[in-house]
DNA sequence: CATAACCGCATACACTGTTCGCAATAATCT
DNA sequence: AGATTATTGCGAACAGTGTATGCGGTTATG
């Protein structure tokens, strides 16, 4: 009988690969880029959840099932939004120096990351492979492309660096998002949050974890995203380093 | 007037600093931990977005908003389930070779997230201080507290590597929960995939991205996320024993 | 010039998280 | 003991969501 063990019918293909309008009709009144563009004013100014097919629509005048025209899905919507938040900036160009160019890379992504928070929760479990998603992922590998290493080094290489910078941004956001969702302001919740660290210690349980809160001086830092930043950097690039043969 | 700028009142205490049940009335009929558990059921068999409200509910037999009378909002059941989830299993007690213990914390951790995908995407941006969730962090200080490196050091290197653990399990479980969100079987989604990225080859921009998806061999074999996983954590530990002094 | 494809949109549907109020229950205070 | 008070379970209702469907007007193609 073959292979046709698959039940569901056709994937609808992804909307980079379906035209932005068709050869018939009358011409749009507006663009996909316009719904991104005002999608990501509103994510910007309240937040992810503020964004909705109906607050979108209203928000350039037209009817509310009409971006339906422009996007198959509410999830394509954030396809837009994260690959034209990710074109706002150019990636930046290889100088020769591999380390310094991942380190440009890695800043580059967390400070795109940290103008648009939004973008650090959204592609959770969605590959983004927009033109301009695209552009900065070559531009990744370019870097490490100096080097003769074997494609599957460069790839892991880079696939650890960029890996680390998510996971680090997501850490760096979480206690703003935090704060900001539950609608207290940030000297409010830190307080809230000192008391709670004081219950662990207090408790017994924990003790290294204890220490750590008790010792260690980042943690009260203004700049100590920053710093664990560069750090985390520093120890993956000398990684890195080390490994390449 | 002091300082009573915070605009916003009181916040209200996490759900783990807030009693089970009150010293007054009748003895509720269930128990947070019941309410994780079903929860935990409906988000490991059918994805994360079928978990409402609702459905937890009726799934107990309980009314919905019965809900409310255990947890404030369905973060809150979120945070339930996710501790819940981490006690499932004891974090690895260490040996002595820190190395080595932290791999295994790693790949515990890894092990952990590919049971319940969900829980790579729900902690994206709230920070998860249950007792379990505690323990395990507790854990991963004791590993690399048999090193006399001073509070700050242990913090970054154990912040790296978590950090990379979770923005690897994201990578990892991306392909397959689209596939499983889109509603077709793998075998269908893969193959539009690669359609796409013969696209991308032909087109001729993203010259370097081209190279490696031609001619590394790891995104064909079958383990590649298992070797990405090892390879990352190569990096990073010989990042962290040439940096530890 | 008929036909087919496409745009904008109003209506409707099934569902979501959450608020409110009320009867029943159990611990506490007088 | 009896009155008081905090809590539990829950039905009803509300404001909001993403999306399917269908219709009249618009544009290009045969």
């Amino acid at each position: 009988m073959g292979d046709d063990a698959s039940p569901q019918g056709e994937v609808r293909p992804m909307i980079w690969l379906r035209p932005e309008r068709g050869a018939r009709g009358p011409r749009p009144a507006h663009s996909r880029a316009d719904f991104a563009a005002v999608a990501i004013r509103v994510a910007d100014a309240e937040g992810i959840e503020a964004v909705s097919l109906r607050r979108v629509a209203g928000e350039m005048g037209t009817g509310t099932t009409t971006l339906y025209r422009y996007i198959a899905t509410k999830d394509e919507l954030f396809d837009l939004m994260i690959d034209s938040a990710i074109g706002e900036r150019e990636p930046p160009s290889p100088t020769g120096d591999w380390q310094a160019d991942l380190r440009a890379v890695a800043y580059a992504h967390r400070a795109m990351v940290l103008s648009h928070p939004w973008l650090a929760t959204l592609p959770a479990t969605r590959p983004t492979l927009g033109p301009n998603s695209l552009a900065w992922l070559d531009a990744a590998y370019a870097t490490v492309d100096v080097l003769d290493l074997d494609a599957d080094e460069v790839l892991a290489q880079v696939g650890t660096l960029l890996t680390f910078v998510r996971g680090h941004v997501l850490d760096e956001l979480a206690e703003q998002e935090t704060a900001r969702r539950s609608g207290v302001d940030m000297p409010t919740w830190l307080a809230a949050q000192a008391q709670y660290g004081e219950l662990i210690i207090g408790s017994g349980d924990y003790p290294h974890l204890s220490r750590i809160m008790i010792e260690a001086e980042t943690p009260h830092a203004d700049d100590r995203y920053e710093r664990a930043f560069r750090r985390g950097l520093d120890h993956i690039l000398t990684g890195l380093a080390h490994s390449g043969r």
